[in-house]
DNA sequence: AGCTAATCGAGACGGTACGTCACGTCTTTAG
DNA sequence: CTAAAGACGTGACGTACCGTCTCGATTAGCT
């Protein structure tokens, strides 16, 4: 039944997935994204050309699996396996929970300090930067990165934000996906600009006038 | 005494170089930053594909330039003649003033309102997205957009700012820059990512949001 | 096993080797060897540039082998089928023999004169002429030329001259190939040199020169 | 009077000349014909392209000349300045004079050992190999070739051997220019070819056979 | 001696071709 | 049928020179 632009999946090698994924992520560390070619992760990765070009679309759609699958086998490494622990925010795929300990301002800043350190982290952010620049400029990889990498981490924030409105901790009218990014994107924008320091205080220093406000008490 | 490296500016040819930043940002406006090529540049402007290594050392330092150039020469036709009405907020090369009625929050709404506007125009958008992925990627494009593109345009908003500052409408504790991160950010958060429709609407929520702050009154 | 410095001849493709060869001999034809390019050759063969990058080291080398090639299939075209007749000179690749009917001058100057014919051809002496020219500044090309092109087709006059020798028709104490020398090179002299006509009778007039000398009877 | 076409000839300078001159020689000496062009003689002489493409056609003019500029000075220095000594044969331009003693095998012998050595001295042959090949090819430049570098310097022997035919050395039936081929051309030809040793042995050699012819005595 | 016109050095310009790299497709051989 | 290998047509890369052109700055030769 699969014609030539279908592929029979099950009899995909795992072998191949795999080491195109390991290849990819290291020449993407290595040399830069822009530099990085099918040809070379072929070669790195012991692999025919055709065998990539089979299975994804382009250059970016590896890496994003690549990085995808990276990130998963860490949460699976890493994570708290005793599904106990979970608490009310849970965790899914690829998203790390946010911790809820009463105190939201406490809380976000935890998060936000580690989002800080994965950001600052060269090895993870190679990759991601690579992608993002990539689903700038390519409205269809953008949707793949907001979907597959962006949504699934950020959705425990808005979990954690109505959580926190309905224990009365942030105001009714706010839209929590809107609290998201008031929140969020001060930090991805240092973070792509790389045009002032992203650290801890300044993480610390936006949850609180977010949550605050700039305008002094009336 | 110029030597090879550096060529002699003097003798450079504006009719040559004018030709190229118009095929630059034509070509990226209908074909898209990726298709965009020097030998098409080259070719579209009737221009040899040396003069432009010559005088560029990439594809994005000539569409920056190119980008830049056309902005300069729209704000030199849009901009107000008289400069008895420039008052405090002043404008600076590149940067329009952000307006000082008295009301902060009015004043930033209309200015980021129009910035919204500028950024869901396809034709100012496509270099801008183009710049922008291109510097997330390469360090020193990066600081160029940031120095070049971003600061001359946000510096209006942090003079803004301090000036409600001093005029007891924010408070005192705030860093200026920070407070426009909070700002803006977020809409070029929504712009690069493209998950959520970027509307006025949003840009004044994000006023009040950021103004207020999201916690209820204690 | 093969690595990327010498490719996989086993897979090589006939029809562009031999589309190769055409464009190459056509365009010298046409055009000049000056003026023949490798984008040229690879445009009019209908092929990648890299497949003439791939299998030869330069432009001349192209038509070298070209030409060696069509010189082989005009051999083959015409060469008598009969191996009986060979008789005693035979006939090597790319050689015609040189005839033996005990008359040394007179098969010499049928022979010669068939050069001069040759040389006076347009379309076998352009790429010879290229070659030549070319030859005579690299001497790696050079030696290509004398030992592809060139020996095989005077080897035969050795033979007969050698033949002529045992026959004492010659000279004992006369190395042929020089003697060789003596009967070819005013030829190719003229044909080089364009300085004076190449005919029939110069070729006589070399043979009887040079068999009977240019000093009179003792 | 002069238009853009010819320029005046009286205002050239003649240090831009000699400079282009001598850096032509040395660039071909050094890199070869090929390596060399017409902006690295620029360069080399100090001197702006325009001017060499002011007053020379083509690359291969500007050798031709720096090389019969070269020929002329080395002749005007080592040349006897007693014109009483030139005798029979005299001297014309570029051309040296071939001795008359009487025994023309021995004056052949040694004027062509003489060129034997020329050709073999490195210096000045990279020249005239560049010029032969070009001309080779290039009809208009061969022409030159022959009739300023090649004509001049073959006179003599013609004269020389148009003597020894009046005095009863060489047939009556000979055409020395036929003459003069038969004894120069075998050693060209193994200039050119680069295929046997080009000794004085092999002159000798040469003109023994020429002279006595390659048949034994009848 | 001063004027004026051409030549000079320098090198930017529109081009062409170079030789290399990577693209995405296709074909071959082995498992 | 997949996979490794890699040749193929394609097209852009960045470089080297081409021959033309435009600049001041000499520099003659003629008033």
């Amino acid at each position: 039944m699969a014609s030539r632009k279908t592929p029979d999946s099950t009899r995909r090698s795992d072998r191949s997935r795999r080491a195109i994924h390991d290849a990819a992520l290291a020449l993407v560390g290595e040399v830069g994204y822009g530099r990085t070619t099918i040809e070379g992760i072929a070669a790195r990765a012991g692999v025919g050309k055709q065998t990539i070009y089979r299975w994804w679309p382009s250059k970016a759609a590896v890496l994003m699996e690549a990085f995808l699958d990276l990130a998963d086998r860490r949460a699976a490494g890493t994570g708290r396996t005793g599904a106990v622990e979970e608490g009310r925010a849970g965790r899914a795929e690829g998203g790390a929970a946010v911790p809820d300990t009463g105190d939201l301002a406490a809380d976000l800043k935890a998060v936000l300090r580690a989002t800080v350190d994965e950001l600052n982290d060269p090895v993870t952010a190679a990759p991601v930067r690579a992608l993002a620049a990539e689903g700038i400029v390519d409205p269809a990889l953008g949707a793949q990165f907001v979907g597959r990498l962006l949504d699934p981490r950020t959705r425990p924030y808005v979990t954690r934000l109505r959580a926190a409105q309905e224990a009365g901790e942030v105001r009714a009218d706010v839209d929590p996906h809107i609290a998201l990014e008031l929140l969020l994107a001060p930090l991805t924008h240092r973070w792509l600009l790389r045009n002032l320091p992203l650290t801890h205080a300044y993480a610390d220093r936006v949850v609180d006038h977010a949550l605050r406000g700039l305008s002094p008490m009336p």
